[in-house]
DNA sequence: GGTAAACCCGTACCTGGGTACCGGATGCAA
DNA sequence: TTGCATCCGGTACCCAGGTACGGGTTTACC
């Protein structure tokens, strides 16, 4: 019942319209039934997978994880939890945590710069007392960066 | 003396061959003089420059930034550190320790998921027992992210 | 002097997550 | 039925930080 106009599904997920297209393009939301001149006409749950799809950006999956997310739940045939939410929350938890851990390496670095009273970067390059590391420092791989 | 090519400079700092030309459109890099043909020949502070720069975004600066941090540097005409090195890492430091907080929020949801067992985001949505905040979560407002 | 590697410049493309613009079609109410 | 808001599809653009390609020089070594 109560179809909603998508204006209205965007407006209720706090989501731009344009958005909501493309994630329909991207495979994240389904393809909802239109009106008989082609406008989407979406069932009230769509508004729940968006608060999802929030949810999950917030908590650092990208789109595509989150789609592999959604299908993973959508048809669960496999009891096996091999690529189940568990097994993906707890990966991305660890990827978070390393990605602190740079940070932290990084926010003792400014420290260090900063009680040295460094003033000029290329001048400090040269000298030995700069504590700023300048070939090594965590580099962070190519992890998905999760915000 | 002994002038580098830019092949030489790249590997010596370690980065490709276009992103010294990219460096060098952006200002980043001083444009360095040429021989008869129009080949660079860069002087080899150049290398030191690029190591500067490579240790600076690795500091979580942006390439914006690090321009501007390399001009205040070069001619520091004013002895007022309004704009120096000094207080710059200073608010970068603040910034780093920000995506640190957020970040720990967000650990710390994503380790209550995976302690309350949750296996599917759109089943969970509906039910209140989920721990994940659907609308909520640190936002992480448009703060250079920091890398 | 020949030839292969390196270099030149300009331009296009990449990732990720959207956003904006366009001309035309629809939906809905008075 | 008229008028205005909304929606349609397709395409182009945005951010940052590069990377790749192509066709044409130049350099360096034998």
């Amino acid at each position: 019942m109560s179809a909603l106009r998508s204006s209205e599904v965007a407006a209720a997920a706090g989501v731009n319209l344009q958005t909501l297209r493309y994630y329909e393009r991207r495979g994240l939301l389904a393809e909802p039934d239109r009106s008989l001149g082609g406008h989407r006409m979406y069932p009230p749950e769509a508004v729940t997978v968006l608060r999802v799809i929030k949810a999950a950006q917030r908590l650092g999956f990208t789109l595509e994880e989150i789609t592999d997310l959604l299908e993973s739940g959508r048809h669960r045939h496999g009891r096996a939890a091999d690529a189940g939410l568990q097994a993906r929350a707890q990966a991305k938890l660890a990827e978070v945590e390393a990605k602190i851990s740079d940070l932290r390496i990084i926010a003792d670095t400014l420290r260090a710069a900063v009680d040295a009273g460094c003033d000029d970067l290329v001048t400090c390059a040269a000298q030995p007392c700069c504590p700023i590391p300048f070939a090594t420092i965590a580099t962070a791989g190519p992890d998905a960066d999760p915000r």
